[in-house]
Formats: structure tokens, sequence, C-alpha cells
DNA sequence: TCCTATATTGGACATTGTCCAAGTCAAGAA
DNA sequence: TTCTTGACTTGGACAATGTCCAATATAGGA
């Protein structure tokens, strides 16, 4: 994750104790916490910092490309840090776990002309939803 | 959308005027209103209707099948009374318009199976965004 | 070290949604 | 038709999520 503090600091970020700890928080695989969970995690290493800190630098990494706003249910957004490699998200009904999935298939190709609208149709989100293993046991 | 209510009286539903004007506001074709803007019509009608009765009417409208509860951006979810047919959404960026299209492919088969990470995949949901003809214009 | 534009903070406020106790009413019974 | 009752509605309090702002602090260049 130095890398993203570093392509930030190229393009002027100042880099902050509060923006090193959500940067270092939105570290790893198949995470996509909510703004909460992340300022949750990171008072753990930064006990004072505010919520608007969180919200505010979530707010700029998505401006800047560098993490993708997460829709699943209807209740907070979710923050996925894993922009390099195109992918749609599976979730788990019972217990809300996510999962980063990557299809076969374009999803842009299934959309017909004729059910465009004349829209210019540049981005696709897919959902999948169904039961994990350990929710589908219990 | 009469129909609509001898379905719901069949399964034991009172039939009052709220639920009269909320089914009346859902007719139509490409509606997808928020909870807000279903009271604010039925509210044309039905001055003295409450929020309340609003949020619970869609409430079980949704657990009944009758109408799907939709999210396109992070904000209010929207409802959606055309569940007779198999459809996705398009979004417009620029003005929130929403309109049903539907899919030349199945979006459930390119979920490969190595992808499911066991979980049983039951549903998806595909969201298109772009620009509708005036607001690329714009 | 100093300066200053930029970032952070706490708290007020906005939006969306849930819950509950009290009052109202639809529709079957008589 | 009128009565009865359990389901429905209501207003308002409360919860969850997110935005905004004025005051304060600070990163990083001079």
């Amino acid at each position: 994750m130095s890398d993203l503090l570093e392509r930030l600091r190229a393009r002027g970020w100042r880099l902050t104790a509060q923006r090193r700890v959500i940067a270092e928080v939105l570290a790893g695989e198949h995470v996509h916490y909510t703004a909460d969970e992340v300022h949750a995690l990171a008072a753990g290493r930064l006990p004072e910092i505010s919520r608007a800190s969180v919200y505010n630098t979530l707010g700029e990494l998505v401006a800047l490309g560098e993490v993708r706003e997460v829709t699943t249910d209807g209740r907070a957004k979710r923050y996925d840090p894993n922009v390099a490699e195109s992918h749609q998200h599976l979730v788990c009904s019972g217990c809300g776990a996510i999962r980063d999935v990557r299809l076969s298939g374009d999803p842009l190709a299934v959309l017909p002309e004729e059910e465009r609208y004349g829209f210019t149709v540049s981005e696709v989100a897919v959902t999948y939803y169904g039961r994990c293993p350990d929710c589908a046991a219990a």
C-alpha cells in the first residue's frame, strides 16, 4: 500500500497520519469495509481520527480512482481498494460476506443496442447473491 | 393495478384507502420511485397518509414479491412494480433517469464455477450506467 | 525555522429508514 | 344494518448513514 501513498504524494497529496492509517486499513484482498468500519479500524491505530476525515479521505480516493464504491445492499456504501483488476461481487444474503469475482464474459455485451434507449453506456455493476457454505449449512 | 389489489385481497389483505393510492402510484412502465416519492405522490390523492404507512406497505409488497427493491446509487431504495418480466436497469449518471432493460443472455452464466467460492448463487442484479441522450447533449 | 495552503476536527444538520403505543377502521358475524 | 375485533394507520421518537462548516492544526516548501 506504500505504492498507493507514493502515487498520491506524486499527485500533490499531503501525507498525513490520518491518510496513512486509512490506506493501511484498506490494504488486502477481498476488503470491502463501510466508512464506519474503516473509522473503527483506523481508530485502533490513531485513536483521535475523526469520522469527517474518514469520509473526506474515502471520497478523495474514490475521486482519484484509487478505490471503488460498492453498494451491495441498501445500507452503507463499501469501499473496495481492488481497482487494478476488473471484477464484480458475490454477496452472501445470510452473513453479508463479499467476495471479488472475475467473469468469463463482458456483461456490456449482453445489453442489446435496442435496449440502450440512446444512452452512451460506460459502466456496469454486477452483483450476485446467494448463500456461502457456512450459511447454506446452517 | 386492480389486479394487484385483487390478488392481495385474496391473500387476506385489508383493502384500505392508503394501500389503494399506493398501488395506484406504482402503476405504469419504468416506474422506480423512492419511498419519499411514493409518499409525495400518494399524498396528492390522500393528504393525510403517513410516511410509516408508505414504508409498511412497500415493505409488505416486497415481501409478497409484488414489487422489487432496486438500489442504483447509494441513496434511497427504489421500488419497481415490474416483477412479471425479468429485467435489469440502465441508469443515467447525469439526471438519474432509470430504464428497464432486457438482456440477451443470462448473467449467471458468466460467473465461472471456480469463482463461486462454494456459494449457492440464486440471484443477480445488473446495473448499467451511462448518459441519456439529453444529458449527453448537454 | 517560519509560513501558509491544505487537512483535520467536533458538532450541527440532512436524509433515509425503523419502531412503537394509541387510535381508527375494514370486513365478517349476527 | 349494526357490532366487534384484529389488522391497519398515525405521529413522533429514535437510529443509521452521510454532509457541511468554522475553527484549529500541520505538512512540506521557502
